[in-house]
DNA sequence: CATGAATGAGCTTTCATTCAT
DNA sequence: CATGAATGAAAGCTCATTCAT
């Protein structure tokens, strides 16, 4: 590469005539030498990465140089690009999983706690945007990445059965409708909380630019629960 | 003129020798010139392939083929793989908007028009699967497509104006709320029937196989009719 | 195209949708039906073209859009890129040689005469840049192109003649020394004048960066003229 | 980590089937693995190239197959044609200043060393046309990749320098003249030595076509010797 | 004659991946 | 384990040129 025009990597050679001032030029790397923290940190950059340019868009060299490590290093550990990627889903499917069991709700006190899973959904979402653009990006491959995982699928009940909790304790205290499926409220608080930002961009230019901001937000979740209450109580 | 090479109609011949690198050879070999239909072709194609493969993953060939044209013919017509991806938006949106202007609605009938609102919105996404995929990928990249289109600000208005026109009617006639904002009943709306299947590859991996079957989207189409017009009337 | 997204060329349809004014769209070009004028126009183009990106950066569509025609009308004057450039090349010899000829010279009075070559030369060539790049890119191709044309030997030797006309009268009139070749006083000139505009930029970057300025070009106008005089003069 | 796609020697698969684009496959086979080699041998080449062809009509597939390596390689080790570009022309600048700084010259021998000096220069450029075609190159594209080069702007003051200081000397012994500028003495003899040779393809349709014979450069040089001692001397 | 659509080879660049130390 | 060099396919885009009205 030349002294000044820009590019990607910078590979040996270059600016051997520079008198160097360390003799030994430990420079490249300090040789990371931490197994675990590498393969974290290509995880993280991964993460980021699909994220914003989903699959196809993501290249390997973006990552390794967001992770600040070698394309090498993502075959060592991960095998592959997509290897890769589908740890990248396993692992927003098992945050996402974690921070639902952090929720400390009372069950017994079931529109209290409808109000709290309501809450969290959406506050989950809007503080993981990565979330959202990564189950879309899966969406479009038709889920055939989260498909290999064996792990993903145990995420998945949790969620639904604290739903299923809240749920039948509401009914049973006469609160609640009992013609309802947990799936159905599930899906409605996720459609909800989800479609709003997933399609912010497209909204914005149909319906003007505000979504984001804190006070449409607070509108938006303030009708999200109203509607969801409206719908499951009697 | 030169003396040497006037002749114009010399049959190419100079880089004959040079290992050809692009493979793609013959077709059946009756130039087609007709503009029009190869436009729309690659148009067609085009919404496809990026409907299925996302923005980077759908690639110039990949379109050329799909419309049995070349891939030179896209930069003839479209200028750019962007400026292609840009009609192609334009024209998912159009079409949106035509099927929306083709509903024979009776707004003096509010609970009825809403009703076929809602169905319609439902069967668009179901018939049309690219229209979802394709706001998926545009969102991905924040809308930055879109908004370089100055055609697609056109489509906005129209969706919003019936359901406002309804919302109207209803409150005059004492049968919806009146502290409701269109808005956020159209997003309302729009969530429940894109969220079910924009993400239905990943919720099958969460609550089983089965949201395309027939039922279960009558069962869904069921609920989200309950779900909105529980929100909207009195 | 988009709408906004730029292109090369704007091909068919786009603004359909637009009402237009005029019903029969007589716009595309109204028809130049003047074929010396086109053939004139591309010539031109082309000479801009070519002296300013080369043979191989100069494309057939950057002259036929320069010359506000079409890549095939080339073909239809010029038989192929390569004549077009023959007959550029043609062109600016033509030229020279014709300007040169309009040179009235009194070779009886051979210092004011010599002074007037020289200072017709670094003129020329100053007024003219297309003439330097495009004669070097005729060179870096080792002159391939110049070779192919019979027309353009015939524009070699007037230029010399003159000046051996002038050389003549000044040995005779005992003004000159005798043991010059008049090709050496003609590239001593050209030299002096050509290398200085031609490697203007690169010398730029040794010298400093005025040697287009007025009083540099005069200054070294000044210097061309004694040096000449000095080896040619007894 | 996934449980399908963590093997990370799977034998690539997927896209057999495509039909291949690109030729050029095989090749002796055995990675050579040297970077500085690699490297060095794609710079030679590319000088070559460039020089040959000019910027544009060298394409990077004659460079790297020229360099017996990979296109890849160029954009791994130089970022772009354009970064390749300019390491090139750093190289050609660097050359030149190594062989004159190579120069023993006894300045205070002006005449001498003089000489000497027109004689190196002439003697260079003969023997690096790719000195020639390259400069001429770059200035057809106005010096714009050399001004993005910070190296090469060091090499420029030495030439001048040493010609500065034989002056000096030699208007000190009263053999020069003392109302010269260095800068145009090293302009003529840089104009006569580069131009004869930069346009000798161009001349030889003109003059007939000894130039490069070996009496006609001794000619040549004979008469740039005698002009610029004419010119300098009092 | 002019216009514009079509063609296929070529271009620069980037991709995912593997080899060598 | 880490590092960096190598590889070949494919990407988006442009080229000169020809066919069809």
């Amino acid at each position: 590469m030349s002294s000044t025009a820009k590019s990607g990597r910078q590979p040996v050679a270059s600016k051997k005539a520079t008198a160097s001032k360390t003799g030994k030029t430990a420079k490249p790397g300090v040789r990371e030498q931490n197994a675990q923290a590498t393969r974290d940190s290509i995880l993280r950059a991964a993460t980021k990465v699909f994220a914003k340019h989903g699959y196809d868009g993501g290249s390997v060299e973006k990552i390794s140089t967001a992770a600040k490590s070698y394309d090498r290093m993502i075959y060592y550990y991960f095998g592959s690009k997509e290897g890769l990627y589908i740890e990248v889903l396993e692992g927003i499917y098992r945050r996402m999983n974690e921070a639902e069991s952090r929720l400390a709700l009372d069950v017994a006190q079931p529109l209290e706690a409808l109000r709290a899973v309501i809450r969290f959904v959406l506050d989950y979402y809007r503080k993981h945007p990565e979330f959202i653009t990564l189950l879309n990006t899966e969406n479009l491959h038709k889920g055939k990445h989260i498909a290999k995982s064996l792990r993903a699928r145990e995420y998945s009940s949790p969620a639904i059965a604290i739903l299923g909790e809240i749920m039948q304790n509401g009914v049973a205290q006469k609160l609640f409708r009992d013609d309802l499926q947990t799936r159905d409220v599930y899906l409605l608080i996720a459609s909800l909380g989800y479609f709003y930002l997933s399609n912010r961009y497209t909204l914005s230019a149909f319906l003007g630019d505000n979504l984001e901001a804190p006070d449409a937000l607070a509108h938006w979740e303030g009708f999200v629960l109203d509607t969801v209450l409206r719908t499951v109580t009697r």
